[in-house]
DNA sequence: ATGTAGTTGGTAATCGATTACCATTGCATC
DNA sequence: GATGCAATGGTAATCGATTACCAACTACAT
């Protein structure tokens, strides 16, 4: 029931060759004897014999394995890019050795010394905080190619992959203004990360040149659901009530959207809720979510291509790479005029 | 910015010892005199010395690295199950080397292959069918331990995790049965696939006993969206459309639901539907899902648990875990009378 | 003083591959 | 026939750790 395990030598023996010759006809370094080349298949299959891949990366000094750090897989966004990363990076002969973070930066620091540790060959990070997150991604960038993807953190010199979030939030600001809203709540992601960082300063931005338009709230905390919930509870419950919530991603939105009808409101109608992030649930949710969608695959297989290019060459110069975002209008907050 | 590679040997000149006695202090593997080893650990300090993982791994022949394989990452009720089984892994002091199948057997082999190349300690994987998965289940589990989870091939000798599928089936049965529906549609998963048969199964033997009841109809198809919609637009379409549907996923529910509220029918009233998972999804669609809650914590606990155990003794015999399932009554299908 | 046990530390083998280097052979060229 | 070159194959070094084994030393009892 449990095989032996067989190793080069025992494929040389049986193939009356040396471990060299073996070696060569296998990953086809040098040319051999057809003869050899034969016993040495021969003898590969007779044993069921599959090369060690330690062995070969310790010699080689490379894994073919890819790091990968999100802060979260609960959060479908994060799968989505994973899952677009693993297919590319495939394509290219690497593997994919996940881990998370859980959203603190002490975790995400271990798991980074134990990926390289490990010896991957690269790193593709999303950095739970913008300050908190660079000693870890500082010494990484030391030791191994590394792309940040959709999250960086606040320094230069470091590649990334994301999406110009200032015009995905402008989208947003637009469509809501054709509405004439009298008061706009912002309900955002912690501003010690990155993305929560980057949509409330756009949103602060377009608000204040916007001031005479609509007054506005804003309320910062996690990417959650459950956060979202209670920040629209509060907010709907306050003496002066938005009737617009733009929030920092879906997770929230569908929280706030809860609150709006736990608070009698018709949402779409009464109250327009959008979220940001296009993950599968903004289409399933009732009423469907107006959001804005990230392009995740291009976010997968930028990343991947700028790891690979800093792989063959660690002194090329940081790249910082901004992908346009779409708005993607739907029945939490349509174009329309309001009845 | 590229920080030189420093080894144990680079240690062991720079404290003036031997790489043995570098190895002893760092490992504890036998007791070292505490000059030594102070030298030692400040040699470490001072040259940022961090042990080669494949090093060590050759030397040991172990990697501390346990592979997983789920047939998609897109289904949030895997990322769920990752999710815990990587915590309990870590805990123990492995790490978690993550691959999907595409729900293709043929990359399942491959990816399995590849895992077992790259010298994992242990296999968490489901299969994506009954019975193209088994010789590379077989396969696989002849070299290394090996347990599945939520799901598993056709054959006996393995160890499996998964959940009483019966039981959830057999309570939803019983919540429609309450309701006095005409007729009832079944839209489930494929048959090769593991969940899929179990609650088809499960289902069809309820139908019979209760054909003095309602009648059935049953379609079988993707644990996916998309086709549940389909599925369920052309039951309605049908001249005996039907009252009540039961999916065997919440994926395929809300598809369901989403055709039904295209039909003009009111779901929870003029029909009900319910899912099976308990993904975040279903509390949050509208209105929110009746479901049958899979036990998440303890599925990826328990697998881990096993896995651990046959590690430590290759022979020990297969086990076969069942978990109990948890009814979750929402708004979809509810217990009371309908209007 | 001698034998014995317990510490401590170094040397070298080992894990499983790849590959630098050298030796041999065959063939073409002058 | 000598020479050069290409093709082929083996030996051994190498990657970076751990650890079996041996040597030296100390401490202590006899």
């Amino acid at each position: 029931m449990v095989s032996p395990r067989v190793s080069i030598q025992d494929v040389a023996s049986a193939a009356g060759v040396s471990s060299a010759t073996v070696s060569r006809v296998l990953t086809g370094a040098r040319s051999v004897k057809p003869d050899s080349a034969a016993a040495v298949h021969a003898a590969v299959a007779a044993l069921n014999y599959r090369p060690n891949q330690l062995g070969r990366a310790l010699r080689r000094q490379s894994t073919q394995v890819i790091g990968m750090i999100v802060p979260s897989i609960d959060n479908p966004f994060f799968p989505s890019v994973i899952q677009v990363a693993e297919r590319q990076l495939r394509s290219k002969g690497y593997a994919l050795l996940l881990s998370t973070s859980d959203d603190d930066p002490d975790i995400e620091a271990e798991r980074v010394q134990m990926l390289i540790d490990r010896q991957v060959d690269g790193l593709l990070i999303s950095p739970c905080r913008r300050s908190a997150s660079l000693p870890a991604v500082a010494e990484a960038a030391e030791r191994v190619p590394l792309v940040q993807i959709d999250r960086a953190v606040d320094a230069d010199g470091f590649d990334f992959v994301g999406v110009d979030d200032a015009e995905g939030v402008r989208s947003l600001v637009e469509l809501v203004l054709g509405l004439r809203p009298r008061r706009v709540a912002y309900l955002g992601g912690d501003l010690d990360n990155w993305s929560g960082a980057k949509r409330h300063a756009a949103f602060v931005s377009l608000a204040r040149r916007n001031r005479s338009k609509f007054s506005t709230e804003v309320k910062l905390g996690e990417f959650s659901e459950a956060w979202g919930h209670a920040a629209a509870t509060a907010s709907l419950a306050g003496n002066n009530p938005p009737d617009a919530f733009i929030c920092g991603n879906d997770l929230i939105a569908v929280g706030a959207i809860d609150a709006c009808e736990g608070a009698g409101l018709v949402v779409g109608r009464e109250v327009t809720v959008s979220g940001y992030d296009d993950i599968a649930l903004a289409r399933m949710c009732r009423p469907p979510l107006t959001t804005v969608r990230q392009p995740v695959d291009q976010l997968g297989a930028r990343a991947v291509e700028l790891l690979l290019a800093r792989t063959s060459d660690r002194h090329r110069k940081a790249e910082q790479v901004l992908l346009h975002t779409e708005l993607v209008v739907r029945q939490s907050m349509t174009a329309g005029p309001r009845a």
